[in-house]
DNA sequence: GATGAATGAGCGTTCATTCAT
DNA sequence: CATGAATGAACGCTCATTCAT
């Protein structure tokens, strides 16, 4: 159980977060801890008090934003099957990670595999992404040798593929996406190489 | 005019490149000088000699695979055109690509915009790559709508992505080489996104 | 406006000031920081907190001791004129410079040009020295041909020459003082060379 | 004795002191040796070769130059007594020095006290600065008080004044002399301070 | 003997983290 | 509890000196 924060308290902590939020996204993670506490308003003590280093204070904020996918996953788990959940969660996914340097450093860094929370939490994205893709296989419109694990490798793909272009064309990510979306409808030929298990993908690094 | 080098010279800067290129690629650009002058079994200092900053050393490990990647690209323009010369340089590319964490970190970071050396080579990749795409939509084996700047994108996403489950599973990224390569093919609706130029590769950042 | 420092950081930055002071004096600019910080008692990142580079250390060094010197002249131009305020001013401002080996190496490499503060500084310095040289040859007791901006530079050779017995022979540069004094008195041939300015002085090194 | 060198040896070494002389006149001691090299059209370990250390080098340089100063000195002492001759030795002696970064700071850090040859050099120039006083004061024109061992602190005095001005105004020097010079000459009272003995010096440093 | 490549100790500087106020 | 000052290990880089050719 967490610990009721006093109000200044807890308006400080998400002052924080927002800043980290912000200075990784658009400088990715080497920004430094004091960039973060000037731009939150607080010294860098304060940080380190809720964050005893700066590696929980990414792990954090990184776990914020999966949650934000997850729950995209999830609600995209919900609609009615189809390729258009499929592409739908692709879309909201790209959105929220192409202009996050810091995500998607944090993802090309492998981190956080021993994190609990955060696993349980991808766990949870694990099975939302398994129900999107069997509906949309059971609908007929997802090529049948797709595995739920190539989901999160083909998002990852897309952002850091269109992130190459965001900062001079920000809408640009929707074309790759339409172009991986495309390789994944039913229809041509079998893939040479068995799928991966979700295990494989934060594996050893 | 490039001096002849010392045989003890040339020996030296051989075994500084290569082991620089293995550290980038295996730990990212983090590592230090020092590091890579221990692995090359040489002193700082003559790292320092052939290159004057790390910077430099850096833009030589990553001249030197971008090297190998336009020389693919060249030789696959030449190959009889359709869809098959499109797979084989992101065959090739890939292979060359997937294991360099220190590569990837450059095409991310859009470095090296500046160096005339580098920009002469990726200007005669963009040449191979127009014609490598140019030749399978004459053979009615990539969809129309693909332009030649969406290649190294493409082949960046393919990268990015397989690089997660590279450790682990070291063939894996054909796979989605082949998902992406799938997308290409014609018989897809339209994109809804105009292409990009090449130009807008290595822009703002 | 300077903001007020903790109690604990003036302490420091005073020891720091101080510790700087003594080394440079002793044993010239190109000691380490980090003798510096040892004798300071603080850590080497101390010292960058408040000097963000060697230079600035070095410039906020020399501009406390300049200020000293500006000081000193100003009290003497405000002596009842005659060549004892000449007199008073060079044996100030020798007492103060020919044991700081440092400070004598700034003047003789002429660094500090551009620092405006450093400038207006000086400015007052060169006013007060307009005063005193005014003043002493309305009395008639300074030789007519002399000019102000003589006078620096004269106080430099006093110091430079005395500084090379002041190990051994602490109290050694009033003689040197005073024989460049004595060339000062009026009744000698006039001077085949033209006067500088001010400007002169610390220009192009 | 020395040994005889092979010509083409006996160039080199004339071209590294020469190069030598001009690098650290030019721009102080602090020139690397590299540069030197460079230069003189020698490699590095040519000059290591002859000058075991840096220090060496400098002290070579340091001593030709000292030995211009001091035939100027015996050619001065063979001069019709007077300050006429006290007045020649600081006008060749200052040419020499005041455009001479290098040869200054060799003074100002008192080096050299260790190596016989220079103190030979130098006792022969002390030798001949004592005939030059004794003739002036002989002749009545150079004030009773002031010692042999004066001179070459006022003529370092000179040189390290005017040396502020030199880059700007290359011949105020003379100024400066004429001022020191005036100073000498008899007729002033008497200094407060003992004259200090030649080997008080390049003493305790 | 001459060369220039190699060396390693040392420099100024940065930054995640700890401590005193 | 919040602050910002202090810390020291580590970095990139330089240079007098040594070594291999």
């Amino acid at each position: 159980m967490e610990k009721a924060l006093r109000s200044d308290a807890r308006r400080n902590l998400e002052a924080i977060l927002q800043a980290a939020a912000e200075a990784f996204a658009e400088r990715g993670l080497e920004v430094g801890v004091a960039d973060i506490a000037r731009r939150a308003g607080v010294g860098t003590a304060t940080i380190f008090r809720r964050f005893p280093t700066k590696e929980d204070l990414i792990a954090a904020v990184f776990m914020r934003r999966m949650e934000e996918v997850v729950e995209v996953a999830e609600r995209c788990a919900e609609l009615p099957g189809g390729i258009a959940a499929v592409r739908e969660f692709f879309e909201r996914a790209t959105e929220l990670q192409v202009r996050d340097r810091g995500f998607l450093e944090n993802i090309d860094k492998g981190r956080f595999a021993g994190d609990p929370r955060l696993e349980a939490l991808i766990e949870r994205g694990y099975r939302a992404i398994e129900r999107i893709v069997a509906n949309a296989q059971a609908a007929g419109e997802l090529r049948a040798d797709v595995k739920p694990a190539d989901v999160p490798v083909l998002l990852h793909s897309v952002c850091s593929g269109a992130a190459l272009l965001s900062a001079g064309e920000p809408g640009m990510w929707r074309r790759y996406m339409e172009l991986v979306i495309d390789g994944l409808r039913p229809g041509h030929a079998g893939l040479t190489c068995p799928a991966p298990t979700f295990d494989a993908i934060a594996g050893a690094r």
